[in-house]
DNA sequence: GATGAATGAGGGTTCATTCAT
DNA sequence: TATGAATGAACCCTCATTCAT
């Protein structure tokens, strides 16, 4: 499907609006996140969904229009569900460092609880964003993340902990990155480094070093940033 | 394909002399690596991959058996060449944080040169290593870079530049995340972020950051990561 | 639908009262009739009626049973539609010449302000009938239309002005044809012709064309056909 | 499928131009043919060709690209064979009144022998032309019936055998209307007739009618158009 | 050994029709 | 009775793979 074409997707949906029985639409979505994200796009069936779901296969394109737009209702639930995990305005009230370690702590639960989206982000990247790109709804939930932490750095700033210059969508995508990274690439880093990255003792690892690295990079004195110091 | 099966896969070959021409089998691998890479293993053709390397459709599955060893093969030949790139004879003799920094810029480097590995693993992570596993010449490509980093590390400890108790494999696993997601997902990030993150200004930026993170983890003075006095 | 399986069509109808709503039958059978006219038998979609007849698509199924049904009945309406234009009793008490060509003229334009039935009689005709077949009520229709034109044609005999011999099913296959396959064939014709056959101008020249056609075959004298002198 | 997608179709053949086995492709076709002329374009199935043709389904597609493709290459072949049939190169030697009837008889022959033509044609229009419409070759063999009917009508005005004022597109709408309408229709009108119009007897009367009723609207003496004088 | 032709198992999608409220 | 939801059989088309020169 060329991507010019998922901008006209129609979204018949069943009926006009009464959306009655939406346990269907839910079982019909529940299963696609599973297939598309364990299969990714174009390796998952169609067919798989609808025996997942346990609806009839024309159902899903009575609720969804075809496989493009599944793929993005079930991204757009996906970066919805991590945008939860990700309370930014509890973080807002906190002290700039531990604000910060909140939320790159809520960011890594919250990939680890839902793996399922870093597999589908993985494989809209390699449509090169197609489906993404004709949805408004989820751009605006994530352009106030850059605000947010810019809120926190710029206190941090002011009372002398955090160092001057940083960049605030480096920082995101530093977060993201480390955050995400080892459960996308799980298998290849496990087979090639011989080790299983997802044992629980390697997960909570990871997670300090994760906190430790951010805050070290931008504390101005790192032991600020030990997660042990936290808590005072 | 049953991940199962990909381990009797017929690695025929064409014939015994290893005649003339290994320039199809060459064009053959440039062509499916563009091919994989692009479109991934479900999106990829290997019509496609006929067409782009001009060779007859029959001729790749002489040289490599099928999809799922060609892929591998265009796996291998892509890890080789990272590996290459990521020179750590050479960093073996330097001071140990030029060291580090040196590798994380090779990294760096490497990945941007060769974005394809990147998409490569992306796709293979999606199959759960299924082709990586049977592979036992990459394995042994990687499991020197643990020691590699370890021989750097501890001569830093000694000289009380390095922090005690960093792991390498964490430390790899770090260095990989941020040297490559931003490529990985440079689609997804971008449309959220709303920011071209491959401009050459952005990715200076990243380079940049990327070394100082690393270093700012590590060393036990972060003063010394910063990145004008490393030619000191 | 296998053209034996027609005849034990179901034809229920909603119930015993003929309620209210006739005007959804009638709503449902002017879709019926755009869309198998526009789309072919075939290429018909039923819910394409229920959408343009903005009525739920199982009454439908609850006024005219199943798809097959519903396009005889739009056949029958359509055929009972042109023979109400080609008034045939006027027609008997005109000078015989006249009638001819009253009869030759409201068979043309009947046709023309109803092409739907043009298209119709085509697609059935692509199912060889099978609908029509099943339909005692139109062959009583058509069955008057020989022993029109034979009364005309007799009285015309005997007053010298017809020729002899002439079939009158031949005479009334000729009539319908000349006068319907401009329409039903416009597409195809206008194509390879390169001209438009379907302008007013076209038409009028046309409309002429068929009542000389017709008449110069069964006068005696020519002349008498020319469309100038019926008025005389 | 949108008409104006039928442009971009992609014709691919299979390999590049070695066309070796073409016995594949006329089977296909010959089937096609059938199929098409039978059911029409949207009652044909592909499956079905594939049967009859007893070639793999997917040769279909290497051969034609798609069914939209098919189709205008069985329209093409049969329009072609009409064309053949209708030699005006012939007639244009004769005697203008044997001329045109010539010409009236081998039309009339011609659909007799190949009354898929008249099948195709009939579904054609049902698509309103859009497969005709992107073929430049058919409209060439068509573009020179009006002016060989021309030469014709023009030797015999200046012979006086011809009225003026006749206008060769009508002239020859009338002739394929009245040497066609009887086969493509043939079902609904025996239906509504209740005659059978394709025995041998009628076909027999029905082609000296329609060349007599040509040959009385061109001829100024009417009695120059009966058959039986033809041969004098 | 290289080429064009063939194969058959799905893949996404659509459709007429029926359920269930 | 009339509405929205469901059903399952096909339909067109594609793909990895193998034959047969």
């Amino acid at each position: 499907m060329k991507s010019s074409e998922i901008i006209e997707q129609k979204k018949r949906g069943p009926g006009k609006g009464k959306l009655k029985s939406d346990r269907s639409r839910a079982a019909i979505l529940a299963a696609a996140t599973k297939e598309f994200s364990q299969k990714g796009f174009d390796g998952a069936r169609v067919d798989q969904i609808a025996l997942r779901s346990k609806v009839n296969k024309n159902s899903i394109y009575m609720y969804f229009g075809n496989k493009d737009a599944l793929f993005l209702a079930v991204l757009e639930s996906a970066y919805l569900k991590l945008r939860e995990a990700q309370d930014d305005l509890h973080v807002l009230t906190l002290d700039p460092i531990v604000g910060i370690h909140e939320f790159v702590r809520s960011t890594f639960r919250g990939f680890l609880a839902a793996p399922e989206l870093i597999s589908l982000a993985v494989s809209e990247n390699v449509h090169r964003g197609s489906h993404l790109k004709t949805s408004p709804n989820i751009k605006q939930l994530y352009n106030r993340i850059p605000a947010t932490l810019d809120q926190l750095y710029k206190r941090g700033l002011q009372i002398g902990e955090f160092r001057p210059g940083i960049d605030m969508i480096e920082l995101y995508v530093s977060i993201v990155s480390i955050c995400s990274y080892h459960i996308s690439n799980q298998h290849t880093l496990s087979i090639l480094l011989q080790t299983n990255l997802m044992t629980e003792k390697r997960l909570d690892l990871r997670e300090q070093n994760v906190a430790t690295m951010i805050l070290r990079h931008i504390c101005v004195d790192p032991e600020r940033a030990s997660v042990s110091n936290l808590n005072n």
